[in-house]
DNA sequence: GTCTATAACCGGATAGAC
DNA sequence: GTCTATCCGGTTATAGAC
């Protein structure tokens, strides 16, 4: 726990914390500057603008998904079945950590918003999709080999990330409808996650 | 194709679409009342606020979505695979007839809009959550008779609900990386509610 | 680098004519 | 029911002192 951060840091993670909570339109520039402890004018002095700190607020959060599933994805000799449950357990932490993240690109995703576009293009651009190829390629090898089922393997990846964000991104109607679910939450993420390598596992390997 | 709507239709309509696209804060008013071809003051005069309208809008929303479930899961002498299957399809085809809900449903859920809460705390009391423990128990009663392998109700619906949602929430995010997938669109769409069900039997049937 | 005061603008709401 | 003009509060951005 650092306790010397600099005033440009305090306003970055105060920035982060306002957007995740009200998004994009309903953050506001004096709220950021209350929870950094400054003030409005040093926003500008450091970021310029809304609109720019903003920009470097989802650049940075799309930048952390990206080299998530860069590094998960990297390894060419994986088992299909060490890809699958690799997979979910790295995206699981991640998303333990960072619950902000699948919110913030979910709601700016669907926005138009014009500045998470051009993020959203940068990005690729940049780090190109090499990495997803590699786990199509390697579910691929998997069907092929006889170690899964004949799925189709662009599918395969989408159920395995459709599945690992629903618990974190549908989290407040959950939370209403099973309360008591909740009270434990740290046990109910493990058996979330369980959960999902069991079906997965079952529904995706040959018998 | 009914021709003459009322302004208040329109408006609604109207309303509608700008809320899905912009969310509570992003909305304008104005905007509204463009894409209505009427005026600022029609909105209040038929609406009185922009919390109102708002109100009314998320309202209907969460209504169908809760209806749609209520629905799906009313029956009681379902089978296990006959509910997966036939929630799946049910969803699958709403979504595609209402691919504005879940966008609309979860931006404002992690918003921590008062309006929202009050909507949903509503909708609660008013429904009440029977259907739910319907199907949970169709699901305990298929592990019970051996129709199903020892897997946790409430987690394999929300492995459905997932599976179903991701492809209509993530889509601007997919649709960038898989472009080639999106040119037929329908077809691409009845493959993947091939490829949920597909997992889902495969994954929770015994064999 | 930090702060206060204020400019400049925008958006929801309303008054009032027709 | 419909429209124009306007008010008023709130928000981003900036000027300028320290």
């Amino acid at each position: 726990m650092e306790e010397l951060e600099t005033t440009r840091e305090k306003l970055k993670l105060a920035a982060l914390e306002e957007f995740v909570e009200k998004g994009y339109d309903g953050a506001r520039m004096q709220e950021i500057a209350n929870r950094a402890g400054a003030n409005k004018a040093m926003i500008h002095y450091y970021f310029t603008s809304k609109d720019a700190l903003f920009e470097s607020i989802i650049r940075e959060a799309f930048e952390e998904l990206f080299q998530l599933f860069s590094q998960i994805w990297s390894m060419a000799d994986q088992s299909p079945d060490e890809l699958i449950t690799k997979t979910v357990s790295a995206h699981f932490q991640f998303l333990s950590e960072h619950p902000y993240l699948p919110r913030i690109i979910v709601r700016e995703l669907n926005s138009n918003n014009p500045i998470v576009e051009k993020v959203m293009h940068d990005l690729f651009e940049q780090m190109g999709n090499t990495n997803i190829r590699q786990a199509v390629h390697t579910l691929a090898a998997g069907v092929e080999a006889g170690k899964l089922r004949n799925v189709d393997p662009m599918q395969t990846i989408w159920n395995i990330i459709g599945l690992n964000l629903f618990f974190f991104v549908a989290k407040p109607l959950l939370k209403a409808i099973w309360q008591e679910e909740f009270v434990d939450e740290k046990k109910l993420l493990v058996k979330r996650e369980e959960a999902i390598v069991d079906l997965l596992l079952y529904g995706l390997l040959p018998r």
